[in-house]
RNA sequence: GGAUAGGUGGCAGAGUGGUUAUGCGUGGGACUGCAGAUCCCAUCUAUUAGGGUUCGAAUCCCUACCUAUCCUCCA
């Protein structure tokens, strides 16, 4: 299996640290308000990402943070007329539910960084024992001059940059490039006791705390969003390689590229954000999946209306062809499809730096293949082809599970007399049938004198 | 200004030296009482611009222009 490391910015050939097992990290949501697409699209690939892995034998242990802890959930608390502890609170419940309603199912752990404040403590009290780290009047801050290394993930060279391109110079620090561990606290802020006072955490320092917490000094894959190799991964690296002189935090990192809106970047400042639950409502969870997929991950992507109408268009074909070969009795001579050759095409995409793209135009070439020849299949095709479907949606989450059979009487009845007018040639009456079907949420179609059905 | 990734047909989006990407859309055909779904054929004859290397470039090199992310607690 290869990865696409955004380290050596190439495809390389992935090895675990333990023969059999990964430690998967990935940076998750900071808790202030409702997740977007652009998020989604995060959270997506990595689920469908450790889905893949599960699948191809490994034993993955996919721990993610959750920030809970932060100036802008105070912002948000005070716009709000609450405490950052509400705001916290009943944005991770609405993470979580939006994580549920998009088929996200494969993350180990979350971890809350307000639950990891010892160790965060005991990380800080490292770095300073160990000449990384200096205390100010306002917090700790890390020493980036101690670490060679600084800037290597991002190709970042520190006399190149420019000292406070975006925010203010902090006059106390050593450095302009030195990112703060702990903060101390100013009135009205929560805090937590540690050897500097009062205070609490900086945001870089709860990830590695956390990993260390689970997967020791150094593990297999850490992930995020492009945005966040620079400072927030090299912070990380800094940290963490600094305390246990070890050569990686993380051996690979994979980033996920941003989601782009009418040919700008998602943000709130611009006022074009689209939530991801108000897109799953809209198009459904498979086909938000679908159009996730269905790109490189580190590539950047356009949302648009008519693109996630395009995506539903390509999951309803695939999800009509898995619905036709569960219905097909395999009563033919056999088709001659190949499906383990067509198994091993899928899989062998994804073992290609997790091309989930061209896994999928795999499944599309399938599906057309099966269409083509259903009515050939014999009862050990359709099995196959149901193997196949399943094998594709444990890993990518695409297709509905619109099971229809065994309904209501009514329905049954219905179509009963539709069949009785068909045959008589009363058609209009029939139509009429169909569409009061239709209107009910039952799609038909009719094949000879036969007619399918199921709820659309 | 710097770092990093890019600029492909109506849309989305693959393809790192030599065949049609693929999907959606559009047009036509088969099938159907009609429709839908499906299949077949076609369409769009695409590669940001200008140079260069090569028998041959979307693919390699140079220049220009353009786009995205990031540029150091706070966005």
């Amino acid at each position: 299996m290869k990865i696409k490391d955004t380290l050596t910015h190439n495809l390389v050939e992935f090895k675990p640290i333990h023969s059999g097992r990964i430690n998967l990290f990935v940076c998750g949501p900071t808790v202030y308000n409702y997740i977007h697409v652009g998020n989604g699209r995060l959270f997506v690939v990595f689920d469908s990402f450790a889905r893949f892995l599960r699948e191809e034998g490994y034993e993955v242990f996919y721990l993610q943070n959750i920030t809970d802890i932060d100036d802008k959930i105070f912002r948000k608390a005070s716009e709000d007329g609450t405490s950052w502890d509400v705001v916290a609170k009943k944005f991770v419940g609405e993470f979580l539910a939006d994580m549920k309603s998009v088929g996200v199912e494969s993350v180990t752990f979350y971890a809350k960084a307000t639950a990891y404040i010892e160790q965060i403590i005991e990380q800080i009290s490292t770095l300073i024992r160990k000449g990384y780290a200096y205390e100010t009047n306002d917090g700790v801050y890390y020493d980036v001059t101690k670490f060679k290394d600084y800037g290597k993930l991002s190709g970042q060279d520190l006399e190149m940059t420019q000292a406070g391109a975006r925010v203010e110079v902090n006059e106390d620090k050593r450095n302009a490039a030195d990112f703060v561990l702990w903060k101390k606290m100013k009135p009205g802020e929560p805090y937590w006791d540690s050897p500097w006072g009062k205070g609490r955490p900086g945001w870089h320092i709860e990830d590695t705390a956390i990993s260390e917490a689970f997967f020791g000094a150094e593990y297999d894959i850490h992930g995020g969003g492009s945005d966040l190799i620079f400072p927030h991964h090299e912070a990380e690296i800094a940290q963490m390689r600094a305390i246990s002189g070890k050569k990686h935090l993380s051996r690979y990192w994979m980033h996920v590229s941003m989601l782009i809106m009418d040919k700008e970047k998602m943000s709130k400042s611009l006022g074009n954000i689209v939530r991801l639950r108000d897109a799953v409502e809209k198009y459904g969870p498979e086909t938000f999946r679908f159009f996730v997929l269905n790109s490189s991950f580190d590539s950047l992507l356009s949302y648009s209306d008519e693109a996630m109408k395009a995506a539903g268009e390509t999951v309803s074909r695939i999800g009509e062809s898995y619905r036709k070969v569960r219905s097909c009795r395999g009563s033919g001579p056999g088709s001659g499809l190949d499906f383990s050759v067509r198994r091993e095409a899928f899989r062998e995409k994804l073992r290609n730096g997790f091309d989930t793209h061209g896994a999928l135009t795999e499944v599309m070439s399938t599906v057309t293949e099966i269409n083509r020849t259903l009515d050939r299949f014999n009862s050990g095709e359709v099995k196959d082809a149901l193997s196949y479907f399943s094998l594709v949606n444990s890993i990518m989450g695409i297709l509905k599970e619109n099971l229809s059979p065994s309904g209501s009487r009514l329905i049954e009845n219905l179509l009963k007399a539709r069949k009785e007018a068909r045959l008589a040639g009363n058609y209009q009456f029939s139509d009429t049938i169909r569409k009061i079907l239709e209107d009910s949420g039952v799609s038909i179609q009719d094949n000879g004198p036969e007619t399918e059905w199921w709820y659309s």
